[in-house]
RNA sequence: GCUCCAGUAGCUCAGUUGGAUAGAGCAUCUGCCUUCUAAGCAGACGGUCACAGGUUCGAGUCCUGUCUGGGGCGCCA
Protein backbone atom coordinates (compact mmCIF):
# COMPACT_ATOMS: atom_id res chain seq x y z
CA UNK A 1 0.00 0.00 0.00
CA UNK A 2 1.10 3.67 -0.82
CA UNK A 3 1.10 6.21 2.12
CA UNK A 4 -1.73 8.42 2.23
CA UNK A 5 -1.54 12.52 1.91
CA UNK A 6 -4.95 14.07 2.91
CA UNK A 7 -5.98 14.29 -0.56
CA UNK A 8 -5.38 10.60 -1.03
CA UNK A 9 -7.59 10.32 2.51
CA UNK A 10 -10.19 11.87 0.48
CA UNK A 11 -10.12 9.67 -2.27
CA UNK A 12 -9.89 6.54 -0.17
CA UNK A 13 -12.44 8.07 1.87
CA UNK A 14 -14.83 8.99 -1.43
CA UNK A 15 -14.31 5.16 -2.52
CA UNK A 16 -15.26 3.71 1.10
CA UNK A 17 -18.51 5.62 1.11
CA UNK A 18 -19.53 4.62 -2.52
CA UNK A 19 -18.58 1.01 -1.88
CA UNK A 20 -21.30 1.24 0.88
CA UNK A 21 -23.58 3.18 -1.01
CA UNK A 22 -23.23 0.21 -3.89
CA UNK A 23 -24.25 -2.61 -1.57
CA UNK A 24 -27.14 -0.41 -0.29
CA UNK A 25 -28.17 0.49 -3.83
CA UNK A 26 -27.75 -3.12 -5.45
CA UNK A 27 -26.87 -5.42 -2.74
CA UNK A 28 -23.59 -7.49 -1.87
CA UNK A 29 -22.92 -8.86 -4.98
CA UNK A 30 -21.19 -5.56 -5.58
CA UNK A 31 -19.48 -5.71 -2.18
CA UNK A 32 -16.09 -4.71 -3.38
CA UNK A 33 -16.62 -3.57 -6.87
CA UNK A 34 -14.52 -0.40 -7.26
CA UNK A 35 -16.18 2.94 -8.34
CA UNK A 36 -13.10 4.03 -10.36
CA UNK A 37 -13.58 7.06 -8.68
CA UNK A 38 -10.72 9.65 -10.77
CA UNK A 39 -10.20 13.53 -10.75
CA UNK A 40 -12.67 15.19 -12.95
CA UNK A 41 -11.92 15.25 -16.32
CA UNK A 42 -12.75 18.80 -16.75
CA UNK A 43 -13.05 21.28 -13.53
CA UNK A 44 -16.65 22.16 -15.04
CA UNK A 45 -17.24 18.73 -13.73
CA UNK A 46 -15.99 19.25 -10.35
CA UNK A 47 -13.65 17.67 -8.57
CA UNK A 48 -14.17 14.07 -8.95
CA UNK A 49 -16.09 11.97 -11.09
CA UNK A 50 -17.25 7.96 -10.26
CA UNK A 51 -17.42 6.36 -13.50
CA UNK A 52 -18.65 2.98 -11.95
CA UNK A 53 -22.40 3.03 -13.24
CA UNK A 54 -21.25 2.98 -16.83
CA UNK A 55 -19.46 0.14 -16.30
CA UNK A 56 -22.31 -2.01 -14.56
CA UNK A 57 -24.80 -1.12 -16.96
CA UNK A 58 -24.14 -4.30 -18.56
CA UNK A 59 -23.97 -6.69 -15.81
CA UNK A 60 -27.35 -5.08 -14.25
CA UNK A 61 -29.13 -4.68 -17.55
CA UNK A 62 -29.91 -1.21 -16.71
CA UNK A 63 -29.45 1.64 -18.20
CA UNK A 64 -25.93 3.57 -16.60
CA UNK A 65 -28.12 6.85 -15.74
CA UNK A 66 -30.52 5.06 -13.69
CA UNK A 67 -27.78 3.12 -12.08
CA UNK A 68 -26.11 6.83 -11.48
CA UNK A 69 -29.29 8.21 -9.87
CA UNK A 70 -29.67 4.78 -7.69
CA UNK A 71 -26.54 5.35 -5.76
CA UNK A 72 -26.17 8.88 -5.10
CA UNK A 73 -29.88 7.99 -3.44
CA UNK A 74 -27.83 5.81 -0.90
CA UNK A 75 -24.44 8.15 -1.11
CA UNK A 76 -23.44 9.90 2.23
CA UNK A 77 -20.92 12.03 1.31
CA UNK A 78 -22.67 15.47 2.61
CA UNK A 79 -20.07 16.07 5.12
CA UNK A 80 -17.35 15.98 2.42
CA UNK A 81 -19.00 17.57 -0.98
CA UNK A 82 -21.89 19.27 -2.21
CA UNK A 83 -24.55 17.14 -3.74
CA UNK A 84 -23.48 14.69 -6.08
CA UNK A 85 -25.80 14.77 -9.17
CA UNK A 86 -25.64 13.11 -12.62
CA UNK A 87 -24.58 14.06 -16.05
CA UNK A 88 -23.30 12.69 -19.54
CA UNK A 89 -23.94 8.55 -20.31
CA UNK A 90 -23.96 8.17 -16.79
CA UNK A 91 -21.47 9.52 -14.69
CA UNK A 92 -21.03 11.02 -11.06
CA UNK A 93 -20.29 14.39 -10.68
CA UNK A 94 -18.70 15.65 -6.93
CA UNK A 95 -17.36 18.53 -6.05
CA UNK A 96 -15.67 19.10 -2.91
CA UNK A 97 -17.41 21.46 -0.05
CA UNK A 98 -15.62 24.97 0.42
CA UNK A 99 -15.15 24.19 4.02
CA UNK A 100 -13.73 21.11 3.60
CA UNK A 101 -11.03 22.46 1.12
CA UNK A 102 -10.21 24.80 4.10
CA UNK A 103 -10.73 22.79 6.59
CA UNK A 104 -7.68 20.05 5.44
CA UNK A 105 -5.77 23.52 3.79
CA UNK A 106 -5.25 24.63 7.22
CA UNK A 107 -4.60 20.69 8.62
CA UNK A 108 -1.88 20.68 5.75
CA UNK A 109 -0.52 24.03 6.54
CA UNK A 110 0.11 23.71 10.19
CA UNK A 111 1.82 20.24 9.48
CA UNK A 112 5.59 20.14 9.04
CA UNK A 113 5.31 17.30 6.69
CA UNK A 114 2.71 18.93 4.26
CA UNK A 115 0.38 16.12 5.39
CA UNK A 116 2.67 13.28 3.85
CA UNK A 117 2.58 10.32 6.19
CA UNK A 118 6.00 8.73 6.14
CA UNK A 119 5.99 4.78 4.63
CA UNK A 120 4.48 1.91 6.69
CA UNK A 121 6.85 -0.10 5.33
CA UNK A 122 10.18 1.62 5.32
CA UNK A 123 12.86 0.14 2.79
CA UNK A 124 16.21 -0.10 2.36
CA UNK A 125 17.09 1.74 -1.20
CA UNK A 126 20.01 2.81 -2.78
CA UNK A 127 19.88 5.54 -5.46
CA UNK A 128 22.67 5.00 -7.87
CA UNK A 129 24.52 8.34 -8.33
CA UNK A 130 26.20 10.01 -11.76
CA UNK A 131 29.09 7.96 -12.17
CA UNK A 132 31.93 9.82 -13.79
CA UNK A 133 34.84 8.28 -14.96
CA UNK A 134 37.74 10.19 -12.43
CA UNK A 135 40.15 10.07 -15.06
CA UNK A 136 38.20 12.74 -16.93
CA UNK A 137 36.26 15.53 -15.59
CA UNK A 138 32.56 15.60 -15.21
CA UNK A 139 30.53 16.79 -18.48
CA UNK A 140 26.77 17.79 -18.95
CA UNK A 141 25.83 14.37 -19.19
CA UNK A 142 26.41 14.01 -15.56
CA UNK A 143 23.76 16.91 -14.76
CA UNK A 144 20.99 14.91 -15.19
CA UNK A 145 21.51 11.55 -13.50
CA UNK A 146 22.89 14.38 -10.82
CA UNK A 147 19.67 16.33 -10.80
CA UNK A 148 17.18 13.89 -10.92
CA UNK A 149 19.22 11.06 -8.69
CA UNK A 150 19.27 13.34 -5.56
CA UNK A 151 15.18 14.85 -6.60
CA UNK A 152 14.59 10.82 -5.82
CA UNK A 153 16.62 10.15 -2.86
CA UNK A 154 15.52 13.04 -1.04
CA UNK A 155 11.99 12.00 -2.02
CA UNK A 156 12.41 8.64 -0.82
CA UNK A 157 14.55 9.71 2.60
CA UNK A 158 11.38 12.50 3.25
CA UNK A 159 9.11 9.58 3.00
CA UNK A 160 10.62 7.68 5.86
CA UNK A 161 13.06 4.95 3.49
CA UNK A 162 16.83 4.11 4.31
CA UNK A 163 18.36 5.80 1.55
CA UNK A 164 22.16 4.38 0.26
CA UNK A 165 23.74 6.81 -1.81
CA UNK A 166 26.33 5.02 -3.87
CA UNK A 167 28.21 6.76 -6.75
CA UNK A 168 29.21 4.21 -8.99
CA UNK A 169 32.30 5.87 -10.13
CA UNK A 170 34.54 4.49 -12.91
CA UNK A 171 37.92 4.60 -11.11
CA UNK A 172 39.16 1.64 -12.72
CA UNK A 173 39.47 -0.14 -16.31
CA UNK A 174 40.47 0.88 -19.63
CA UNK A 175 40.45 5.13 -19.95
CA UNK A 176 42.68 4.70 -16.89
CA UNK A 177 44.89 2.46 -18.80
CA UNK A 178 45.18 4.62 -21.89
CA UNK A 179 46.03 7.42 -19.17
CA UNK A 180 48.59 5.47 -17.24
CA UNK A 181 50.03 4.48 -20.01
CA UNK A 182 50.26 7.97 -22.17
CA UNK A 183 52.00 9.52 -18.78
CA UNK A 184 54.60 6.93 -18.05
CA UNK A 185 55.22 7.30 -21.61
CA UNK A 186 54.83 11.31 -22.17
CA UNK A 187 55.48 12.43 -18.65
CA UNK A 188 56.98 9.97 -16.49
CA UNK A 189 58.65 12.61 -14.32
CA UNK A 190 54.97 14.14 -13.04
CA UNK A 191 54.30 10.45 -11.86
CA UNK A 192 57.41 10.37 -9.95
CA UNK A 193 56.52 13.63 -8.33
CA UNK A 194 53.10 12.80 -7.82
CA UNK A 195 52.06 16.22 -8.76
CA UNK A 196 49.14 16.64 -11.11
CA UNK A 197 46.56 19.30 -11.34
CA UNK A 198 43.56 18.31 -13.26
CA UNK A 199 43.60 20.87 -15.67
CA UNK A 200 46.46 18.99 -17.01
CA UNK A 201 45.11 15.66 -16.42
CA UNK A 202 42.08 16.63 -18.97
CA UNK A 203 44.51 17.83 -21.71
CA UNK A 204 46.46 14.65 -20.99
CA UNK A 205 43.25 12.35 -21.45
CA UNK A 206 42.53 14.26 -24.87
CA UNK A 207 46.30 13.72 -26.13
CA UNK A 208 46.35 10.25 -25.24
CA UNK A 209 42.95 9.41 -26.22
CA UNK A 210 44.17 11.10 -29.98
CA UNK A 211 47.45 8.90 -29.25
CA UNK A 212 44.95 5.53 -28.25
CA UNK A 213 43.00 6.66 -31.22
CA UNK A 214 45.94 6.76 -33.91
CA UNK A 215 48.63 4.12 -33.10
CA UNK A 216 47.91 0.51 -32.06
CA UNK A 217 50.91 -0.22 -30.27
CA UNK A 218 49.88 2.28 -27.94
CA UNK A 219 46.78 0.60 -27.65
CA UNK A 220 47.88 -2.41 -26.45
CA UNK A 221 50.43 -0.30 -23.74
CA UNK A 222 47.19 0.70 -22.60
CA UNK A 223 45.39 -2.58 -22.43
CA UNK A 224 48.83 -3.80 -20.45
CA UNK A 225 48.72 -0.64 -18.08
CA UNK A 226 44.84 -1.97 -17.26
CA UNK A 227 45.88 -5.37 -16.68
CA UNK A 228 49.43 -4.07 -14.21
CA UNK A 229 46.60 -2.01 -12.75
CA UNK A 230 44.51 -4.87 -11.73
CA UNK A 231 47.13 -7.08 -11.11
CA UNK A 232 48.32 -4.47 -7.89
CA UNK A 233 51.56 -3.27 -9.33
CA UNK A 234 53.15 -0.20 -7.29
CA UNK A 235 54.02 2.13 -9.28
CA UNK A 236 50.97 1.77 -11.33
CA UNK A 237 48.79 1.70 -7.93
CA UNK A 238 50.51 5.20 -6.96
CA UNK A 239 49.54 7.26 -10.21
CA UNK A 240 45.99 5.74 -9.60
CA UNK A 241 45.80 6.98 -6.33
CA UNK A 242 46.92 10.29 -7.47
CA UNK A 243 44.41 10.94 -9.68
CA UNK A 244 41.86 9.40 -7.41
CA UNK A 245 42.04 12.17 -4.85
CA UNK A 246 42.72 15.12 -7.04
CA UNK A 247 39.36 14.02 -8.86
CA UNK A 248 37.16 13.47 -5.55
CA UNK A 249 37.92 16.64 -4.51
CA UNK A 250 36.88 18.03 -7.99
CA UNK A 251 33.74 16.14 -8.09
CA UNK A 252 32.66 17.17 -5.09
CA UNK A 253 33.41 20.63 -5.55
CA UNK A 254 30.84 20.13 -8.31
CA UNK A 255 28.34 18.69 -6.53
CA UNK A 256 28.65 21.16 -3.80
CA UNK A 257 27.62 23.62 -6.40
CA UNK A 258 24.66 21.70 -7.23
CA UNK A 259 23.76 21.45 -4.36
CA UNK A 260 23.30 17.38 -4.00
CA UNK A 261 23.56 15.59 -0.67
CA UNK A 262 26.79 15.85 1.17
CA UNK A 263 25.89 12.03 1.56
CA UNK A 264 27.05 10.37 -1.59
CA UNK A 265 29.19 7.68 -1.08
CA UNK A 266 32.02 6.98 -3.69
CA UNK A 267 31.69 3.12 -4.40
CA UNK A 268 33.38 2.69 -7.51
CA UNK A 269 34.67 0.20 -9.79
CA UNK A 270 37.80 -0.78 -7.80
CA UNK A 271 35.45 -1.18 -4.86
CA UNK A 272 34.19 -3.93 -6.53
CA UNK A 273 37.57 -5.66 -8.05
CA UNK A 274 37.81 -7.98 -5.56
CA UNK A 275 34.65 -9.22 -6.12
CA UNK A 276 35.04 -9.91 -9.73
CA UNK A 277 36.80 -13.30 -9.63
CA UNK A 278 33.70 -14.44 -7.42
CA UNK A 279 31.11 -13.50 -9.61
CA UNK A 280 32.66 -14.81 -12.53
CA UNK A 281 32.74 -18.29 -10.60
CA UNK A 282 29.59 -18.39 -9.57
CA UNK A 283 28.05 -17.68 -12.88
CA UNK A 284 30.70 -20.50 -13.90
CA UNK A 285 28.95 -22.88 -11.06
CA UNK A 286 25.62 -21.71 -12.39
CA UNK A 287 26.34 -23.23 -15.81
CA UNK A 288 25.90 -19.47 -17.23
CA UNK A 289 29.34 -19.18 -18.05
CA UNK A 290 30.61 -19.91 -22.06
CA UNK A 291 33.60 -19.16 -23.75
CA UNK A 292 33.13 -17.60 -26.98
CA UNK A 293 36.21 -16.50 -29.06
CA UNK A 294 38.42 -16.55 -25.88
CA UNK A 295 35.77 -14.07 -23.84
CA UNK A 296 33.95 -15.08 -21.26
CA UNK A 297 30.15 -14.70 -21.98
CA UNK A 298 27.02 -15.47 -20.61
CA UNK A 299 24.32 -16.05 -23.58
CA UNK A 300 21.15 -13.89 -23.15
CA UNK A 301 17.46 -14.59 -23.76
CA UNK A 302 15.52 -12.55 -26.38
CA UNK A 303 18.76 -10.46 -27.37
CA UNK A 304 20.04 -11.55 -30.81
CA UNK A 305 23.25 -10.36 -32.87
CA UNK A 306 22.22 -9.18 -36.64
CA UNK A 307 22.41 -12.71 -37.73
CA UNK A 308 19.79 -13.76 -35.94
CA UNK A 309 22.09 -15.57 -32.96
CA UNK A 310 22.22 -15.08 -29.36
CA UNK A 311 23.80 -12.29 -28.03
CA UNK A 312 26.73 -12.51 -25.57
CA UNK A 313 27.00 -10.37 -22.22
CA UNK A 314 30.79 -10.78 -21.91
CA UNK A 315 31.86 -10.70 -18.32
CA UNK A 316 35.39 -11.62 -19.11
CA UNK A 317 37.76 -10.35 -22.01
CA UNK A 318 39.78 -12.32 -24.12
CA UNK A 319 42.89 -10.27 -22.86
CA UNK A 320 41.81 -11.68 -19.01
CA UNK A 321 40.39 -8.04 -17.94
CA UNK A 322 37.18 -7.20 -16.66
CA UNK A 323 34.32 -4.36 -18.14
CA UNK A 324 31.48 -2.67 -17.15
CA UNK A 325 29.09 -5.70 -17.00
CA UNK A 326 31.31 -7.25 -14.91
CA UNK A 327 31.61 -4.87 -12.14
CA UNK A 328 27.63 -3.88 -12.30
CA UNK A 329 26.85 -7.75 -11.93
CA UNK A 330 28.94 -7.55 -8.51
CA UNK A 331 27.38 -4.62 -7.82
CA UNK A 332 24.07 -5.92 -8.10
CA UNK A 333 25.29 -9.12 -6.13
CA UNK A 334 26.91 -7.16 -3.17
CA UNK A 335 23.89 -5.00 -2.66
CA UNK A 336 21.75 -7.76 -2.29
CA UNK A 337 24.03 -10.00 -0.34
CA UNK A 338 26.10 -7.59 2.04
CA UNK A 339 23.55 -4.03 1.45
CA UNK A 340 20.15 -6.31 1.36
CA UNK A 341 18.47 -3.88 0.07
CA UNK A 342 15.16 -4.11 -1.23
CA UNK A 343 15.12 -1.46 -4.16
CA UNK A 344 17.88 -0.33 -5.90
CA UNK A 345 17.58 2.78 -8.16
CA UNK A 346 19.75 3.97 -11.36
CA UNK A 347 18.78 7.09 -12.69
CA UNK A 348 21.09 6.91 -16.15
CA UNK A 349 21.26 7.96 -19.46
CA UNK A 350 18.08 6.25 -21.97
CA UNK A 351 20.85 4.67 -24.13
CA UNK A 352 21.68 2.19 -21.72
CA UNK A 353 18.25 0.68 -22.22
CA UNK A 354 19.85 -2.63 -23.35
CA UNK A 355 22.74 -3.12 -20.66
CA UNK A 356 20.95 -2.51 -17.86
CA UNK A 357 17.92 -5.38 -19.51
CA UNK A 358 21.26 -7.43 -19.79
CA UNK A 359 22.83 -7.42 -16.62
CA UNK A 360 19.09 -7.31 -14.75
CA UNK A 361 18.54 -10.69 -16.75
CA UNK A 362 21.85 -12.16 -15.88
CA UNK A 363 21.27 -10.62 -12.37
CA UNK A 364 18.16 -12.90 -12.06
CA UNK A 365 19.03 -16.09 -13.72
CA UNK A 366 21.94 -16.09 -11.07
CA UNK A 367 19.45 -15.64 -8.75
CA UNK A 368 20.68 -12.56 -6.99
CA UNK A 369 17.43 -10.86 -8.12
CA UNK A 370 14.58 -12.24 -6.79
CA UNK A 371 10.77 -10.79 -6.85
CA UNK A 372 12.46 -9.88 -2.61
CA UNK A 373 14.17 -6.97 -3.93
CA UNK A 374 13.22 -4.43 -7.14
CA UNK A 375 15.73 -3.09 -9.32
CA UNK A 376 14.62 -0.12 -11.53
CA UNK A 377 16.13 1.13 -14.07
CA UNK A 378 15.26 5.30 -14.27
CA UNK A 379 16.12 5.88 -18.12
CA UNK A 380 16.54 9.61 -18.66
CA UNK A 381 16.78 11.69 -21.57
CA UNK A 382 19.88 13.60 -23.07
CA UNK A 383 20.64 17.37 -22.83
CA UNK A 384 20.74 18.40 -26.12
CA UNK A 385 21.86 21.78 -27.84
CA UNK A 386 20.22 24.01 -30.33
CA UNK A 387 20.72 21.64 -32.98
CA UNK A 388 18.45 19.48 -31.47
CA UNK A 389 21.95 17.16 -30.77
CA UNK A 390 23.73 16.46 -27.87
CA UNK A 391 25.50 19.40 -26.51
CA UNK A 392 28.80 19.95 -27.88
CA UNK A 393 31.38 22.51 -26.99
CA UNK A 394 33.32 24.33 -29.79
CA UNK A 395 35.72 21.83 -30.25
CA UNK A 396 33.03 19.03 -30.24
CA UNK A 397 33.48 17.70 -26.92
CA UNK A 398 31.12 17.43 -24.58
CA UNK A 399 30.91 20.25 -22.52
CA UNK A 400 32.55 20.46 -19.27
CA UNK A 401 29.75 20.64 -16.20
CA UNK A 402 31.79 23.30 -14.06
CA UNK A 403 31.76 25.60 -17.32
CA UNK A 404 27.73 25.16 -17.95
CA UNK A 405 26.98 25.08 -13.79
CA UNK A 406 29.11 28.48 -13.97
CA UNK A 407 27.79 29.95 -16.26
CA UNK A 408 23.72 29.30 -15.76
CA UNK A 409 24.93 30.76 -12.42
CA UNK A 410 26.16 33.76 -14.21
CA UNK A 411 23.07 34.50 -16.51
CA UNK A 412 20.73 33.73 -13.40
CA UNK A 413 22.59 36.41 -11.62
CA UNK A 414 22.77 38.83 -14.69
CA UNK A 415 18.84 37.73 -15.28
CA UNK A 416 17.51 38.60 -11.30
CA UNK A 417 19.81 42.06 -11.26
CA UNK A 418 17.85 43.32 -14.58
CA UNK A 419 14.52 42.52 -12.43
CA UNK A 420 15.73 44.23 -9.73
CA UNK A 421 16.48 47.26 -11.67
CA UNK A 422 12.96 47.03 -13.47
CA UNK A 423 10.86 46.64 -10.69
CA UNK A 424 12.21 49.37 -9.06
CA UNK A 425 12.11 51.74 -11.83
CA UNK A 426 8.27 50.56 -12.25
CA UNK A 427 8.12 51.32 -8.33
CA UNK A 428 9.14 54.66 -8.63
CA UNK A 429 7.06 55.42 -11.58
CA UNK A 430 4.13 54.22 -10.03
CA UNK A 431 4.74 56.58 -6.83
CA UNK A 432 5.61 59.59 -9.59
CA UNK A 433 1.52 58.99 -11.18
CA UNK A 434 0.21 58.21 -7.74
CA UNK A 435 1.46 61.62 -7.27
CA UNK A 436 0.47 63.95 -9.73
CA UNK A 437 -2.64 61.75 -9.47
CA UNK A 438 -3.20 63.50 -6.35
CA UNK A 439 -2.09 66.32 -6.79
CA UNK A 440 -4.99 66.95 -9.87
CA UNK A 441 -7.46 66.39 -7.03
C1' G B 1 18.52 -6.63 -40.61
C1' C B 2 16.95 -7.04 -35.29
C1' U B 3 15.35 -4.35 -31.04
C1' C B 4 13.76 -0.37 -27.58
C1' C B 5 11.60 4.54 -27.11
C1' A B 6 8.85 8.46 -29.21
C1' G B 7 5.06 10.86 -32.82
C1' U B 8 -1.24 15.13 -29.51
C1' A B 9 -2.45 23.08 -31.58
C1' G B 10 2.74 27.11 -35.12
C1' C B 11 6.43 25.75 -30.60
C1' U B 12 7.17 23.02 -25.70
C1' C B 13 4.37 19.45 -23.55
C1' A B 14 -0.08 17.37 -19.99
C1' G B 15 -3.82 13.92 -20.80
C1' U B 16 -3.80 8.99 -14.11
C1' U B 17 -6.72 1.16 -14.14
C1' G B 18 -10.29 2.79 -21.72
C1' G B 19 -15.04 7.60 -20.23
C1' A B 20 -18.20 13.63 -21.22
C1' U B 21 -17.09 18.82 -26.28
C1' A B 22 -8.73 16.17 -26.14
C1' G B 23 -6.19 20.59 -22.16
C1' A B 24 -2.12 24.14 -20.45
C1' G B 25 1.96 27.53 -21.25
C1' C B 26 4.32 30.25 -25.07
C1' A B 27 3.43 32.48 -29.94
C1' U B 28 -0.42 35.13 -33.06
C1' C B 29 -4.86 38.34 -33.28
C1' U B 30 -8.77 41.43 -30.75
C1' G B 31 -10.39 44.15 -26.61
C1' C B 32 -9.72 46.26 -21.52
C1' C B 33 -6.87 48.79 -17.57
C1' U B 34 -9.33 57.01 -19.62
C1' U B 35 -1.76 59.72 -19.79
C1' C B 36 3.59 54.82 -19.80
C1' U B 37 8.12 51.33 -26.09
C1' A B 38 6.44 48.34 -19.07
C1' A B 39 3.38 44.79 -16.82
C1' G B 40 -1.27 42.70 -16.28
C1' C B 41 -6.46 41.11 -17.27
C1' A B 42 -10.36 39.16 -20.64
C1' G B 43 -11.41 36.81 -25.12
C1' A B 44 -10.47 34.67 -29.95
C1' C B 45 -7.77 31.75 -33.34
C1' G B 46 -5.48 27.15 -33.54
C1' G B 47 -6.39 19.47 -33.73
C1' U B 48 -8.07 13.86 -39.68
C1' C B 49 -4.37 12.79 -31.45
C1' A B 50 1.57 10.19 -37.64
C1' C B 51 -1.45 6.62 -40.99
C1' A B 52 -4.67 2.18 -41.74
C1' G B 53 -7.37 -1.64 -39.67
C1' G B 54 -9.26 -4.26 -35.16
C1' U B 55 -11.34 -5.04 -29.97
C1' U B 56 -16.52 -2.42 -27.47
C1' C B 57 -21.67 0.83 -25.16
C1' G B 58 -17.21 4.02 -25.63
C1' A B 59 -10.13 4.39 -28.00
C1' G B 60 -5.32 9.89 -27.63
C1' U B 61 -5.21 5.51 -24.17
C1' C B 62 -5.56 -1.57 -25.58
C1' C B 63 -4.14 -5.12 -30.09
C1' U B 64 -2.02 -5.76 -35.31
C1' G B 65 0.37 -3.59 -39.47
C1' U B 66 2.68 0.70 -42.00
C1' C B 67 5.38 5.48 -42.09
C1' U B 68 8.70 9.06 -39.71
C1' G B 69 12.43 10.49 -35.93
C1' G B 70 15.89 9.00 -32.08
C1' G B 71 18.74 5.24 -29.11
C1' G B 72 21.06 0.42 -28.96
C1' C B 73 23.02 -4.12 -31.29
C1' G B 74 30.82 -9.09 -28.96
C1' C B 75 35.23 -7.95 -25.94
C1' C B 76 33.92 1.10 -24.50
C1' A B 77 31.54 2.92 -20.24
Amino acid sequence: MRNFGTMNATIAQLKKRFEQALVAAFGTDLAGTDPILVPASNPKFGDYQANVAMSLAKRLGRAPRAIAEQIIQHLEVSDICEPPTVAGAGFINLALKTQYLETQLKALQSDARLGIAPTQNPQRVIVDYPSPNIAKEMHVGHLRPSVIGDAIARVLEFLGHDVLRLSHIGDWGTPFGMLIAYVKETYPEALASGELALGDLATFYRAAKKRFDDDTTFQEAARLAVVQLQAGDAETLRAWKVVCNLSNRTNRQIFDLMGLSPHIQERGESFYNPHLAGVLEELKRLGLLVEDAGAQCVFLEGFTNKEGKPLPLIVQKSDGGYNYATTDLAAIRYRVAEDKVQRVIYPVGAEQTNHFAQIFQVGRRAGWITDEVEFFYAPLGAILGEDGKKLKSRSGDAVRLVDLLDEAIARARTDLETRLVEEKTRRDRRVYCQCRKSRRH
